[in-house]
DNA sequence: ACCTGAACACCGTTCAAGT
DNA sequence: ACCTGAACACCGTTCAAGT
């Protein structure tokens, strides 16, 4: 009597599945960055041999994949504004969604370019065209020019937020952001009068700059760039 | 007598240096991609051991990081125009001088990324934001608002060119590019017309259009939109 | 100072075997 | 159908030893 609970197969809601796979793999990501998810770290999380995860995944390419299309369908998930917002605002929810979540997830960063640089329109990208391209043609742009839009908005959002989910990782070891964009800024001082004239003059812009608010800065020009260009009738 | 070319040394000529290593990096990286670096591969193609590697180059990342900043400099490194062309058409230039350079070195795509992503304002984003500042400068925007203006173009134009590559990687295996194009737009087009109404909508529009054209388009409102917020006076 | 090459720890992936 | 775990080939890096 009594001891029934072991078990010699996993219990039902330990069986394993690709959700659980790759749920494990973000959290090994997030906590220890791209050279932290190996697969012996895998097994050891979910107590399991490398066999019975690659008999729910191809390759370890395939689960960063699917790791990257979870987090992203994810931060692409917003409630739309009630009362809704302005074509404008909902593009830069959007953007922002992408931009913080790299900022959470510094890995995004390299592997969306991995990622889109290898099957290039599947997957993500049609989300955050979708996302995006839905207030494009909010905006009134012909639909000529949708694509050229939306793609524009999608390229500037992921070299942008690429660029910026850097400070978060140099600073997590502990580092403060002034004093690290002060160091930077100095060399930058330092460079070449003759090579480097404009980068030295823009260095204390570099120092004071606020990474979100240059970020939408950036996104304000390209809406006015679209909207000049595609005059709403 | 003769063959004195014996030489228990490496001859002047075959030294090891540190310019010879990423040189053979960039090669092998252009051959067979990121996977095709290794020091294997490298050891043997140089005819040496790991150690004299080692011996001029800390690690892979500093060779992988050495590598990119060289590509990088040499794509940059255009002669201005003869007479001077307009801002306009400098950036322009520019821009399609790193677009033409990633397309030429796929790899280029991710590293930038994971180059831009550890060391984020070093090396390599100096010397493109000399030569778009300095053009950005020429365009008449206002001091206050360079650091915004050239970022905002450098971030497109890295985001842009990276998507970009892919096609080139794709189409190396012998396939044929609007093929391509043609079976990725098909599967937009048979996405669920709910969730992706705009995106089955541009589906067309993905399957005809240009690289470069777009490239270039956007970075055309993005221009517009720097001349527009800051006009010339 | 510069190079050699064996050795080390670790990685992704496979596969015969179990249930 | 799903999982186990030993084994394999390969990787980046180190280091005592040579010249």
């Amino acid at each position: 009597m009594a001891q029934r609970t072991q078990r010699t197969r996993k219990s039902r809601t330990d069986a394993l599945s690709r959700e659980r796979i790759v749920e494990a793999a973000v959290e090994l990501l997030d906590a220890d960055g791209e050279g932290g998810l190996t697969f012996r770290a895998l097994t050891e999380r979910l107590a399991t041999g490398p066999g019975a995860i690659y008999w729910h995944v191809r390759n370890k390419d395939e689960m960063l994949g699917a790791a990257t299309d979870a987090v992203v369908a994810a931060a692409l998930d917003i409630e739309p504004a009630e009362p809704p917002a302005s074509p404008q605002d909902e593009i830069r929810a959007v953007a922002l969604g992408l931009f913080d979540a790299i900022d959470w997830h510094p890995w995004l960063a390299t592997q969306l370019a991995t990622q889109l640089s290898r099957s290039p329109w599947s997957s993500v990208t049609p989300r955050i065209i979708e996302s995006i391209g839905q207030q494009v043609r909010a905006l009134g742009v012909p639909k000529g020019s949708w694509f050229t839009a939306s793609s524009a908005l999608m390229h500037y959002i992921l070299g942008a937020a690429g660029q910026n989910s850097a400070n978060g990782r140099v600073l997590g070891a502990g580092v403060d952001r002034s004093e690290f964009l002060d160091s930077v800024s100095t060399a930058w001082e330092k460079l070449d009068p003759d090579d480097y004239p404009f980068t030295r003059a823009v260095a204390d812009q570099l120092r004071e700059h606020d990474d979100r608010e240059q970020f939408l800065a950036g996104i304000a020009l390209i809406l006015t760039g679209i909207t000049t260009a595609y005059p709403p009738a």
